[in-house]
DNA sequence: CGATAAAATAAACAAACGTTCATTTAATTG
DNA sequence: CAATTAAATGAACGTTTGTTTATTTTATCG
């Protein structure tokens, strides 16, 4: 019932982010009680609401600031004088790099939308069309200039989406795969898809 | 507190595998009461364990059901004589137009595969890794016989699964595309990733 | 160093949960 | 047609949930 010797506001409250986000991955937000991740973090569910007010805002500040994070990573990883075929293949390889050091995040950041307030949902469905209209502009770029030979491309776009996110549902270190071959090897399946006339 | 004049078991046990199959992929398996699902089935609660022992197995029979009938389905629509492009063609075709006729039981049996307690976990598991060997199959066929040309058959596999399936998370009736159309369109995208010989 | 703010606990609250059970009525069976 | 089974309700149970609040201790500030 009193304050603990040592106690630090902020480091409790990325313990709890951390904790949140594990548990949310693991089990769902609405499975995941506050006293799970009081426990898990090492303080009582109370303790909580020091650092969020609520449970949706805890949700609620994970995906946000996973989504705003990535955003600001392609931002600053993006290179805009590159030829389509290597934007593209720039933008594979951050994606694929990028989403598997944050399995979890992009884990919640699609499964978890469902457990979202309304006004939150609306804000980080646009960040995630944001996104999406990364590839989408390499492909039209490609598209304009005959490096690419499109077949549709919100259908092309979303199949490349769906293929290198979908990496994170199978992925596993010490696989049979190392993460470099991987994604050499989805940068030529990506490659095909869009048509790319330097593949074969 | 007495049975209603014309009720069926039969007929309100299906009325409730709707109810909460709709409800589970709206909100999440955790956060759907059992009060919820008997409301819009138009029981109590307690009406819902005649027909269901627990919760778990309401949510383990949608999974098993929909992955036994899935399995069942193109037992009987597969056709061992074609050849592998047309084999890969037939299977896109079905496996769109089979998941999109059952959107949110293939919602749920990726969503909710968390909710569900180990041993039922198992079976689902193994239905969906046999459901995965047969594109699998079909690719390996092709590269075998020379009408497709393969970067990574297990990769090939994966990259293809995950775009069929990503489509109950975009499709909407009524779009700029019909379903005809996009069908048409996957097959060819899926016959890129594959390099199949036809195609271009 | 005293006052203030921060951070934690323990207890409690009201609400909700999955489930059980006694009761009543309807359907089925022989 | 009477007995049995099925199907529903309402009430209740024990447990769990998100959250609040009073209290205590520690850290920070001026």
């Amino acid at each position: 019932m009193a304050r603990r010797a040592g106690s630090n506001g902020a480091e409790t409250a990325e313990k709890l982010r951390n904790a949140a986000l594990e548990l949310f991955a693991r089990s769902g937000y609405a499975a995941v009680s506050m006293r799970a991740i009081a426990a898990k973090t090492g303080v009582q569910a109370g303790a909580i609401y020091n650092h969020f007010p609520t449970k949706q805002d805890l949700l609620n500040e994970l995906l946000q600031v996973h989504m705003e994070t990535l955003l600001e990573a392609w931002e600053e990883a993006e290179d805009l004088d590159l030829a389509p075929p290597q934007a593209l293949e720039h933008f594979v390889r951050f994606h694929i790099r990028y989403h598997l050091d944050r399995s979890r995040e992009v884990f919640i950041s699609y499964m978890e939308l469902r457990s979202l307030e309304e006004k939150n949902f609306r804000i980080i469905e646009q960040l995630r069309r944001s996104y999406e209209t990364v590839p989408r502009a390499i492909l039209e770029r490609g598209a304009a200039d005959g490096s690419f030979a499109i077949i549709d491309p919100q259908l092309t776009t979303m199949a490349i989406i769906a293929m290198l996110t979908g990496m994170t549902t199978w992925y596993r270190e010490n696989g049979r795969l190392s993460l470099d071959e991987i994604e050499a090897l989805y940068v030529r399946l990506v490659a095909r898809l869009v048509g790319q006339k330097k593949e074969d």
